[in-house]
DNA sequence: AACGGTGCTGCAAACGTTTTCACGATTATA
DNA sequence: TATAATCGTGAAAACGTTTGCAGCACCGTT
């Protein structure tokens, strides 16, 4: 029973070395006799020395950790794009720190001070929240902490951004959609990215516009991005007299959430409405039936975001880059022509 | 542009007070005079001063920090736990240091290592892996750090336990299926649970016992704990001569999977197949159909074991402990009457 | 035989905090 | 009025590492 964790200078006496020497065989810094060496690792091995993180860390000025900001762990895309993030570390010798912001401002910026505190080496948040709120980015950007950022926008400062095309990714699903004859597609989007305005859904409207259908604003809804937010604006979306034979969900959860209410309303799904979401999240294959989606190559997107976090770790100085990946449809079993072709 | 980064020193130095005062400001530990305080302050606010926890953890001895350990975050089952532990921890001021062993014991040691060094002030352990490879919670309970496990066996160990009641589940699921009428009743479980010995499926093997039906060892099935599992175990499961109506599935990732199986032999469900499933995540009730499952109440075990850990953690030398958790099954549209009654 | 390497080793100074201790000034008590 | 308690403050000693510096022994040159 330890009572008293045990030091560097533990094994040291016990080895009968200086403390030099044992840091010295712990990093192998600097050569160190055979004798000594073999003296050393038995007596940390004995005492099942572990060196203490903060001491070193605070010694050499770096922390070999870095944080990662995410809205919510239980929203798969996150939750892949941290294990990316997370496996690229790994092979470097880096730990990373998670954060859940719960899409919440002020969680967001107390994580980022923690972070600030904890002297980590770099900071990646991942989506939600927008450009309102930069403050704390900007301080860590002043401490001169690396930061990127994955599928969100960061003004001019200098930190690096991995993104998805989204609006190729929106323009793919829709007008896949309105190829298959549909004339009223409906829209579900969530609130947390970031509005709605006409320059958000851009992709939607224009595969519309190029098929010659007008816009109707009453079939775009805002919604919170879970799986009940799916549902209740699904609901709302075909309570409407003549309501879309299709709808588009900026994600897989809310589409998973919106086929639910059409079952519950008695509708077929494709055959009395086709839906397409937005990720291609492990469930969406194993779906019934399954989801015709936009993949985003989450997984990887996490580690570029990882990648390109070293590099400027590397070099502080480096000005803003983009890594713009492309989104891929992957056509399954929720989309079908319309039954009554409008 | 700070380059360096800026310390307790240089605000004091900006106040024109000690340094001892600006920590007592910080932590308010001892009384100081109003116009000091409000100097400091200014000072700290100026230079944008985030003291350093490296500095202050090592000089506190104590991280404020806790280390859980989980297979994958991608599973529902564990973000849910998580997050549970999670909300408890950052009412209570503590971080907690997130890591992913993969189901990988050569991982999850190391990591038990890694935050045995970063001096965290306890570790959770959740689910997966079981008693033979407890020599890593063996040294941390030797180093004095406190330890509480999820859904996992630890001998005689000095940690806690917070635990589900298995077998009920196990119970509840199988009888509910037998009840419809159902007498070939299959099983797939994951093979990390730690083995599916006569022991281990107990409440299945006394559901079927108590109606009289012979258990058939070629109706159990061990897989991988992922959808794929489910899958696969499924189609082999579907593809013996006189194959179950019925299936019990140990998670509901595995049901998941194993009712894509089903579809895609052509089997309706519930009509042709009836599945339940185990821990009822997010994903099971907007499942099409919804799908019925044994409730386990994920998010409270998590905040349960965090609390269980900082009881610990203020008393080290308490005997182990255990909460058990009693499970409740879900009845929804997964389950039927078999077809043609056998 | 004196000299410059070279290879190991230990001493001691950081790293940025918190906290014990002592000290002077003020206030309360005898 | 002396003495004791109280209050606010600063100096300095930790906390457990890493690392620059210096020393010492040994080696191979001149």
């Amino acid at each position: 029973m330890a009572r008293k964790p045990v030091t560097i200078t533990d094994v040291a006496r016990k080895a009968r070395v200086s403390v030099s020497t044992v840091s010295r065989v712990i990093n192998n810094s600097l050569p160190v006799s055979e004798t000594l060496r073999k003296r050393v690792e038995k007596a940390m091995a004995e005492l099942n020395y572990q060196p203490n993180l903060m001491a070193r860390n605070l010694r050499r000025q770096s922390s070999a950790m870095i944080g990662v900001i995410i809205p919510n762990i239980r929203v798969p895309f996150f939750a892949e794009a941290v294990r990316g993030i997370e496996d690229y570390c790994f092979e470097q010798g880096f730990m990373v720190y998670l954060c859940n912001s719960d899409d919440d401002p002020e969680k967001e910026i107390l994580y980022a001070e923690q972070l600030h505190r904890m002297r980590v080496d770099g900071v990646i948040f991942v989506g939600a929240w927008g450009w309102e709120h930069l403050d704390h980015v900007r301080d860590l950007c002043r401490n001169d902490i690396p930061v990127c950022m994955i599928n969100r926008p960061a003004e001019d400062l200098p930190v690096d951004l991995v993104l998805i095309d989204r609006r190729r990714g929106n323009y793919l699903a829709t007008s896949h959609l309105v190829s298959l004859g549909h004339r009223r597609v409906g829209c579900i989007a969530n609130l947390s990215q970031g509005g709605v305005g006409h320059e958000k859904l851009r992709g939607y409207r224009q595969a519309l516009s190029e098929a010659g259908i007008p816009v109707r604003e009453d079939m775009i809804i805002e919604t919170s991005p879970f799986l009940t937010g799916g549902f209740e604006a699904a609901k709302r979306l075909l309570a409407i007299p003549h309501p879309p034979s299709a709808i588009f969900c900026r994600s897989d959860m809310l589409a998973i959430g919106a086929a639910h209410a059409a079952v519950e309303l008695g509708l077929r799904i494709p055959q009395d409405l086709s839906l397409v979401g937005f990720g291609d999240i492990p469930f969406a294959q194993f779906y019934n039936p399954p989801l015709t989606t936009v993949r985003q190559p989450q997984y990887q997107m996490g580690a570029k975001a990882a990648a390109m976090l070293f590099e400027r770790m590397k070099n502080h100085s480096l000005p803003q880059r983009q890594a713009i990946v492309e989104p891929r449809l992957i056509i399954r079993a929720t989309t079908a022509e319309p039954r009554a072709p409008s």
